[in-house]
DNA sequence: AGCACGCCGACT
DNA sequence: GTCGGCGTGCTC
C-alpha cells in the first residue's frame, strides 16, 4: 500500500454547459521537486485553488493540490492531464501561502512542507464499527445462555465480543443468534470525537495581573489582524489561565479557531485537562503520539472548522484552519519548536508568520523568554506583557551557588558536601528532594584505562553512554546500542573499562548510598518510557513515595509537587560547555524551570546549585534570581558579536561517504560565495561531529546583518556549485544545535 | 520520494 | 545462460 496513492476517490467531475477556454493547472506534490509542475484541467472540471487533485507523475500517479490556474495549453510539448479532483476539503489559500513562505524561509523545497501540510490524509478515517442489534426475531429454540445474550443485547449496540462479554456467555453463542437472525449487524460511526466547547462556563477567577494581562490581550483580538505579544511571567504566576481566556475571548466569534502550541513533552494529560476544565471539552490533540485514523479525524475537523482548539505540537502548525483566529505558543523559548531533521524550521518563528499570514494573533509564552522574543518585545514589535505574582502562599526558591573548587565531593563521586547536608535536612523534615542531572544513563563516556580509547558508535564520532539498567552501551545520537564488552574492543585488556562522568543512574546510586533509607527514583526518558509511566511517577512523587527524585529534562518542568522544597543541580555547568551560541540562555532557562520546581505551594523552597564557575554571568544572574542582568549582559555580547537577535546565522553542512567528492564539493562552493554586503562566511570546516554514520561532515556558518535578505543569499550561492551525487546539502536557517 | 533504466556477480 | 544488486536520473 502506497503512501501517496491510497485513498484517491475520485470526485465528481463536473461537466460544464459550455466549452470553457483551455486552462493549465499549477499543481504541487507533496514530494522533493524543484516546483509546481503544469498540468491541462480536463474540460468541466472546473478546478479551484486548494483542491487536491489525482495527477500522473512518470508511471505513478499521486496526489496533488492545485496553487495556480491560467488560461492556455501546453504548447510544444503537450500537457499531462489531470486526473480527476479529490473529495478531501479544498486548502485554504493561508495554508498554501504558508507553505510556500516556510519553504522559502527554510531555504528547501516546497514540497515538504506541502507534505506536512497533508499529513492528516495519508490514512483512511476510522471505519464504522460493527455491532449487533436485536431484530424482534425469537430464537427457535431458547437456552439459558441465549437468554442472558439477549437482556445484554436490550437496547444497546456493542460488538459481537463486548456482547458475549457482558453476557458472560462464548462467542459461539452470539454467532448463533447472528445466524439465525435473531441479531443482525449494524454499523454506528465511531465517535467522532470533536466536541465543542463550552463558551458559557465561567472564566477562572484571575488575580488583577492576570486580568490586566486578558484585558490587553482581548484588546488585541478585537483590533483584529495580525498582532503579537509576549506573555513573560514567572513560573507560578499563572500564565495557562492567562491564556485560557484568551482562548474563550478569541472563540467568542462563532467560526473561530485556536491554535496552541507546546513543545511535545509537555503535552501531557495535565495541560489537556485544564483545556476541559475551562471549556468542557478536551481539546482536538496532535502530535506524534495521535494515532493516524485520528489524524485524519482532527485534520478533516479543522478544515471543516469543527475543531475550534487544537493542542499540537510543532507540527499542528501545518493544519488547514479556516479562520485561525489565535496562536499560542506555550513555552515559547524550549529548544524542542526547533526541528531539526528533514525539513528544518523553528516553530515559533513560523507560528508568528502563519499568525501574519491568516491575520490572527499570536501569543508567546514564558517563564524565561528567548532572547529572540526578549529584543522583538523591547523593540516593540511584541506587546510586552508581564507577569510577576506567584499563586496564593507560594514564592520563588531562595538560590543558592555551591563552589565546587571550594567544597568538592569525594573522588568519584557527584554530590558535594554542602548539598549532602541540605538534602539530610530536607529528608528529616519529612521533606522531598529533586537532584537534577540533564544527562541520561549511568556514564556519558566509557574508556580503556589500558589503552585510553573511548568507547565511541561505529562509524560515528559520538561516544557511547554506559547504561547499567540494561548493561548496554548506547549511542544516543544514532541509537546504536551493544552489550558492555568484557575486555576492550581495542586493546583486548580485560576489566579494564572505566566509566567516566555522571548520568541520571549514577547519582541514584550515590543518593542510594548515602542514604540507605531513602526511598530514590529516577526520571529519565530510559525509566519512563511513556505517558503512563510519566503519570505513575508524578502520582507516586506528589504522594510522598519518593523521598528523592533523580530527573533529567523530562521533569524539569509542569509538575507541582507540594511536599518537594529542595532541587539540587548537580551539574550546573553542564549546558554551558559546548560553547554553543544559545548556551548561556538554555541553561538559565533550564536551571530557573527546575530551581522553580521546589516550594511552589505553602513551604519556602531552595535550590543548590553545583558550579565550577561561580563567577559566571549566568549563575550569578541564577543565584541573584535577576533574570533581567542576565538577558541585559546576554544581550551585550550577542550585540557585540553580531549574532541573534541582533545578526542572522545559518549553517550549510555538506556530507558524503566520500571524502574526496565531499571535500571537492565544499572547496567548489568556497570559490563561489557570492559578494554580498553584511555577510560573512566561515568554513568550511570539519562539522563537530566530523563522522555520523559513515558520512564525513563538512560546515559552513554565514552570518548576515539582520537587513540581508539570508534566504535570497543562501539559494543563490546553493545554485552556483553542482552538488554531486554522493554528497547532500542541508541548510540550516538559525540553527539551534552546532552539532 | 518513487520508480525505471542500466550495467556487473552467484544461481534457479 | 538469467535474476538481481543498487547507482543515476527523471518526473509537468
Amino acid at each position: 500500500m502506497s503512501l501517496t496513492t491510497d485513498h484517491l476517490d475520485l470526485g465528481t467531475v463536473w461537466r460544464q454547459k459550455h466549452v470553457a477556454m483551455p486552462r493549465i493547472a499549477s499543481v504541487l506534490l507533496p514530494m522533493p521537486l524543484p516546483e509546481a509542475f503544469d498540468y491541462a484541467e480536463p474540460e468541466g472540471l472546473a478546478l479551484s485553488v486548494g483542491d487536491h487533485v489525482a495527477v500522473p507523475l512518470g508511471p505513478r500517479v499521486i496526489r496533488g493540490v492545485v496553487t495556480a490556474l491560467r488560461d492556455g495549453t501546453g504548447g510544444n510539448r503537450p500537457l499531462k492531464a489531470i486526473q480527476g479532483r479529490l473529495d478531501d476539503p479544498p486548502l485554504p489559500p493561508g495554508v498554501l501561502t504558508f507553505v510556500e513562505w516556510a519553504a522559502r524561509y527554510s531555504v528547501d523545497l516546497p514540497g515538504w512542507p506541502l507534505a506536512m501540510a497533508l499529513r492528516g490524509l495519508r490514512h483512511p478515517p476510522p471505519k464504522p464499527d460493527k455491532v449487533l442489534v436485536l431484530t424482534g426475531a425469537q430464537p427457535a429454540r431458547m437456552t439459558p445462555a441465549r437468554l442472558k445474550v439477549l437482556a445484554a443485547a436490550e437496547g444497546v449496540k456493542l460488538s459481537g465480543a463486548a456482547l458475549a462479554s457482558a453476557a458472560g456467555v462464548s462467542a459461539g453463542v452470539v454467532k448463533g443468534l447472528v445466524d439465525e437472525g435473531v441479531l443482525a449487524v449494524d454499523f454506528v460511526e465511531p465517535d467522532r470525537g470533536l466536541p465543542q466547547p463550552d463558551l458559557s462556563l465561567p472564566p477562572r477567577a484571575l488575580n488583577p495581573g492576570q486580568a490586566a494581562c486578558v484585558e490587553t490581550l482581548t484588546g488585541m483580538l478585537d483590533a483584529g489582524g495580525f498582532q503579537a505579544a509576549l506573555l513573560d511571567g514567572v513560573t507560578g504566576s499563572g500564565k495557562t489561565e492567562v491564556y485560557l481566556e484568551t482562548v474563550a475571548a478569541a472563540l467568542k466569534d462563532p467560526d473561530a479557531q485556536v491554535l496552541v502550541l507546546l513543545p511535545e513533552i509537555a503535552l501531557t494529560q495535565a495541560v489537556l485537562a485544564r483545556f476541559e476544565q475551562r471549556f468542557g471539552a478536551l481539546p482536538a490533540e496532535w502530535h506524534s503520539g495521535v494515532a493516524p485514523p485520528r489524524r485524519r479525524q482532527v485534520w478533516e475537523g479543522v478544515a471543516s472548522g469543527n475543531a475550534r482548539i487544537v493542542v499540537g505540537a510543532r507540527s499542528a502548525l501545518f493544519l488547514p484552519f479556516r479562520k485561525l483566529r489565535l496562536v499560542v505558543v506555550d513555552e515559547e523559548h524550549d529548544s524542542s519548536f526547533k526541528q531539526e531533521e528533514g525539513f528544518i524550521y523553528q516553530a515559533r518563528d513560523l507560528a508568528v508568520a502563519r499568525a501574519k499570514i491568516e491575520g490572527a494573533s499570536v501569543l508567546l509564552a514564558s517563564a524565561t523568554p528567548s532572547l529572540e522574543s526578549l529584543f522583538n518585545a523591547q523593540a516593540g514589535r511584541y506587546r510586552w506583557l508581564r507577569l510577576s505574582a506567584r499563586h496564593g502562599a507560594a514564592q520563588l526558591p531562595d538560590i543558592d551557588l555551591i563552589d565546587m573548587r571550594q567544597t568538592p565531593p569525594e573522588p568519584g563521586r557527584w554530590l558535594s558536601p554542602p548539598l549532602i547536608k541540605a538534602m539530610a535536612v530536607t529528608l528529616q523534615r519529612g521533606e522531598q528532594a529533586m537532584l537534577f542531572l540533564n544527562r541520561r544513563g549511568y556514564a556519558p563516556l566509557v574508556l580503556c584505562k589500558a589503552c585510553g580509547e573511548k568507547m565511541k558508535s561505529p562509524d560515528t564520532d559520538s561516544w557511547l553512554v554506559e547504561h547499567r539498567y540494561t548493561g548496554r552501551l548506547v549511542c544516543h545520537l544514532t541509537g546504536f546500542s551493544m552489550k558492555k564488552p568484557e575486555a576492550c574492543p581495542h586493546c583486548g585488556a580485560k576489566d579494564s573499562l572505566v566509566s567516566i562522568g555522571p548520568g541520571v543512574e549514577r547519582v541514584e546510586e550515590e543518593a542510594r548510598h548515602i542514604f540507605p533509607d531513602a526511598r530514590v527514583a529516577v526520571f529519565s526518558s530510559d525509566t519512563v518510557m511513556d505517558a503512563e509511566g510519566a503519570k505513575a511517577l508524578v502520582a507516586s512523587m506528589a504522594a510522598g513515595e519518593i523521598d528523592i527524585l533523580v530527573a533529567t529534562q523530562a521533569a524539569a518542568k509542569g509538575h507541582n509537587f507540594p511536599n518537594l522544597t529542595l532541587v539540587g543541580v548537580v551539574d550546573a555547568d553542564l549546558s554551558l560547555r559546548g560553547g554553543d551560541l544559545r548556551a548561556g540562555e538554555r541553561t538559565f532557562q533550564l536551571l530557573a524551570q527546575a530551581a522553580g520546581r521546589a516550594g511552589r505551594h505553602e513551604k519556602p523552597g531552595r535550590a543548590l546549585l553545583q558550579t565550577y564557575a561561580p563567577e559566571h554571568a549566568v549563575m550569578r544572574a541564577l543565584a541573584a534570581q535577576d533574570r533581567d542582568a542576565f538577558v541585559e549582559a546576554e544581550m551585550a555580547m550577542r550585540q557585540d558579536a553580531g549574532l541573534p537577535p541582533f545578526g542572522r546565522l545559518a549553517a550549510v553542512i555538506a556530507s558524503g561517504p566520500d571524502g574526496e567528492a565531499l571535500e571537492a564539493y565544499v572547496q567548489a562552493l568556497a570559490a563561489v560565495i557570492p559578494n554580498a554586503e553584511g555577510v560573512e562566511v566561515f568554513g568550511p570546516a570539519d562539522a563537530p561531529l566530523a563522522l555520523v554514520r559513515g558520512r564525513r561532515r563538512k560546515r559552513f556558518l554565514v552570518r548576515a546583518e539582520r537587513n540581508v535578505d539570508l534566504q535570497g543569499f543562501l539559494a543563490a550561492w546553493r545554485a552556483r556549485a553542482k552538488v554531486p551525487n554522493s554528497v547532500r546539502v542541508v541548510i540550516d536557517v538559525d540553527p539551534y544545535s552546532f552539532l
